[in-house]
DNA sequence: ACTATGCCCTGGGTGC
DNA sequence: TGCACCCAGGGCATAG
């Protein structure tokens, strides 16, 4: 599922390809119409038609391309959306839900097996993201940031890691890294940690995402890089997926539990 | 104000 | 082999 670290590598894989360059066509396929939340889908391909991008930024899981009438394009690829670059004879593809045609004739497929991605055409971000907190790799998000979120909330810590108005674009995965790497038991009351305890939290947050940017993404099933490729850093998961496993830390062994209704895994020996 | 649950969607896995 | 069922989960709507 497309995390901070898989929506980085794609921006960083299609941006060279699309700023600067004009949309030429967009196609949104039968069935794959309820993508466009903001306009309807015929609405949608009206407005990024004749549109020049100027730039793609990230904020959190959120892809936003910058268009030249001020306006923003943003894109949620939820769990198993894909941007990919590709060569204008392209056929479809068996997921792909749209594709938009650049006037350099390098084509964006918009592939998502599940259909669950979102596409919101705005004039202010925040109408697309509501309510979205910092980016986790943005100056705000600061110890004192989450120690003082994290004491306003009676909630697992690791519900308050996904909640994306804490910090945004912590998924399931890095939120079992995260809490693993800290040593916390993700079923720890938010409120109930120390200070030096938020202090590790913090730090094991942007170490496991740096971790994962830097080996293109983690892929268990679907993520796909800008380039259609699986991303290298399951081979860096300590607990995701693993019960059943012995610990890397101690002789203990990888559970899974059911934490507000997400799969969760953690070591129970060593996470307390 | 808060927290918990169901929904959207499709493929893969399991049990009979 | 086939079929029914469950699970995966990001963000939103709704319920309590």
């Amino acid at each position: 599922m497309p995390e901070l670290p898989e929506v980085e590598t794609t921006r960083r894989h299609i941006a060279p390809y699309l700023i600067n360059n004009e949309i030429k066509d967009v196609l949104i396929y039968k069935g794959a119409e309820r993508l466009a939340i903001s306009h309807t889908a015929s609405e949608m391909i009206r407005e990024l038609v004749g549109r020049r991008i100027t730039n793609l930024e990230r904020h959190g899981k959120y892809l936003l391309f910058l268009l030249d009438d001020n306006r923003t394009w943003v894109v949620h690829l939820r769990m198993t959306g894909a941007l990919i670059i590709s060569k204008p004879i392209s056929p479809k593809q068996k997921y792909e839900r749209a594709r938009i045609i650049l006037d350099n004739d390098n084509v964006l497929l918009f592939d998502d097996m599940r259909k669950f991605g979102t596409w919101h055409i705005v004039k202010n971000i925040i109408d697309a993201m509501p309510k979205i907190g910092p980016d986790a790799y943005s100056s705000e998000f600061t110890v004192q940031w989450l120690l003082e979120k994290l004491s306003q909330r009676k909630i697992p810590v690791k519900s308050a890691l996904l909640d994306q108005k804490i910090v945004a674009g912590i998924g399931n995965i890095y939120a079992d890294e995260a809490c693993f790497d800290a040593g916390i038991n993700p079923n720890r009351s938010s409120n109930d940690l120390s200070l030096h305890k938020v202090k590790l939290l913090h730090g094991s947050i942007l170490s496991v995402l740096d971790l994962a940017l830097g080996n293109g993404g983690t892929t268990f099933s679907n993520y796909r890089d800008g380039y259609g490729r699986a991303g290298n850093n399951s081979i860096n998961a300590k607990v995701f997926r693993r019960e059943g496993f012995e610990c890397s830390r101690c002789d203990g062994t990888i559970v899974k539990i059911k934490l507000g209704g997400r799969g969760t895994h953690y070591c129970p020996s060593c996470q307390k």
